[in-house]
DNA sequence: CGTTGCTACTAAACCGGTTTAGTCAATCAT
DNA sequence: ATGATTGACTAAACCGGTTTAGTAGCAACG
């Protein structure tokens, strides 16, 4: 229609509008008028019709566990800064760990011809014929890039802050088992242990179980650690939701958070700034984690001569000193 | 391709997969084949080439402030929940309140040939020719659908729970000026307020300003409340993050929360409930919100004579009583 | 004077399906 | 026996662009 008004044909309109090379010999009068026509009436080509033809569609496919939750969203929002910028968007699906959805919406994003694909905390063992980064989710499929928090690193932070604040006695929460941080957070915490020179007490370790994502499994196994196991002077969490029901816990058990007890979180979760006291707490980066995999995948789009193989990316964790972390009593511990 | 190998032309197996009227004379052997060969291959049928075809994208464009905060979040997740069960997808496009990208993500999505937009705490006065609904965003423009929140009813719950335990001097955060809900919501206030029988004192209001999305603002306020205002026995918050602003402010000037001073926030964001105290909060229905704008969005495409109207469809708060509030006591208010 | 080489375009194929308008053979009605 | 139906498909148009392979006209060249 633009290519009626102008009385050209619409190949030259769309070589022209393209920059294509063979409008190399078009005047500059004619594209000037090309242009003026287009911009005159705001003319948007087709969209769909193009991505056929052209076989690419700019969009990209997002699988999380649950869009609405600040981990995922997060990353989301890290992800979404770097597409747009390069003209990309993104597809979202959330699988709530439903396995048979995590089998299919891949598919089902692939055949709406999403470029690449990136899995946040999500399991992955396809195989699919585009690029995907994977966020924290362990993927032993092979041309799958990994972004991972370094964990080793997190828990040295971690206990190195309660070791030099005084702390030898200190009880740990693990992850649920289902989670696939846990071990390698769990071997991260041994080897700094190790490596500090502070001793890992069995009674003093607790496992979440359970997916509720509320305090209330953090409080649970405080409860438990609190009625059965040794003293502690100080407890790290497996991440910030298990910590707040944690000093929850501590408080009705007549224990102040933190000159009795102190607790370290993970992942500063926007909460755990507004806590009261303020959690200390291991940030992970998960914006830059989410712009990071944005990148990768874009760069996998752009040269797919280039890995093919699996790499990984580590990401440094941050400690965030806030209130609920303080040197341990110098009195020696009572029952706590 | 599937044709080939069935010695079927495309049309027919078109036709057959996609169980066309015209299809009825084909016997049901040879259909039979063609969904056997589907399934043998795992045939699916080019997204673009179809939607090219029929003109249908089956994706919503859905525009927010800001993904990875709490409130569109919520309301994302509310609307996938209703998309992706009607086998519709969505684009997300951030804007974080630049009125160039407001003007212009909306025209891009278009043109990405989204059936519909859902538009999320977003000033909205343009016209496209598809189908858009609006979540708390005043839209002026016809044809737009609003989901908004009785702010009547909801400043009334929160009016009556304080009033009812026996607060008489209450003072308010008001929203910042941009908010769309500022306006609405502090009406409701004041008529709820006239209602009951409750004096709005001009010397215990006070307004929050920037955009800064973290407690620090409800902090400021408070503090400038406190240091040269009148007395109070609640205070009523514009929304949680400032309440826990708040909280701190007057636990640092010595008050205690709630016997001094009960506290009413507004949203029940996830971590309202996590807060030390726990925070009494007036729950707006975000993911509700969010699965009827989808529902709406989704029934205007499909019968588009309908509602070229505006229309406005209101959804119930909810007063949830946590820890953060408790009778006024009886003694005589102090300085505060 | 025929050929080559530009210049300024355009016809037509193509992307991969969907859909309309037929076609062709067999059956039925007259 | 003949025209009208019906059953089982298919050719080809179509969606709206992009891209390849040309073409027509003119100038320069050998």
């Amino acid at each position: 229609m633009l290519a009626d008004y102008l009385g050209l044909s619409p190949a030259t309109v769309s070589l022209v509008l393209n920059s294509s090379p063979v409008a190399d010999s078009i005047p500059q009068e004619t594209k000037d008028r090309v242009f003026a026509a287009a911009r005159h009436f705001d003319y948007r080509p087709n969209f769909v019709a193009r991505s056929l033809r052209t076989q690419r569609s700019f969009m990209i496919g997002v699988l999380v566990p649950e869009v609405s939750e600040g981990y995922a969203a997060s990353v989301v929002g890290g992800i979404e800064d770097q597409l747009l910028q390069e003209g990309y968007f993104y597809l979202v699906a959330s699988h709530r760990h439903r396995l048979d959805l995590i089998e299919e919406y891949p598919r089902v994003l692939y055949q709406r011809s999403v470029e690449g694909l990136i899995a946040v905390d999500t399991p992955w063992n396809q195989q699919i014929p585009i690029p995907v980064v994977a966020v924290s989710g362990r993927g032993q499929a092979q041309g799958v890039t990994n972004i991972v928090l370094d964990h080793d690193r997190a828990a040295e932070l971690a206990l190195e802050h309660l070791f030099h604040l005084g702390h030898r006695r200190v009880a740990f929460i693990k992850g649920q088992a289902f989670s696939s941080d846990t071990e390698v957070r769990w071997n991260g915490i041994c080897k700094a242990a190790k490596r500090i020179g502070l001793e890992i007490r069995p009674e003093l370790i607790v496992q979440l179980e359970g997916d509720s994502p509320s305090p209330e499994v953090g409080y649970g196994v405080t409860h438990k650690l609190l009625a059965s196991r040794g003293t502690f002077t100080a407890l790290f969490a497996f991440n910030d939701i298990s910590a707040i029901g944690a000093i929850r816990a501590l408080r009705e058990s007549g224990r102040r958070v933190p000159e009795d007890v102190s607790v370290v979180g993970f992942d500063d979760i926007q909460s755990a700034a507004f806590q009261n006291p303020g959690l200390t707490t291991v940030r992970q980066p998960l914006r830059r984690m989410g712009s990071l995999a944005a990148e990768t995948v874009l760069r996998s789009i752009s040269s797919p001569a280039a890995d093919r193989v699996s790499r990984r990316i580590t990401v440094e964790p941050e400690l965030v000193v806030r209130e609920s972390t303080c040197p341990a009593s110098t009195r020696k511990p009572g029952r706590a």
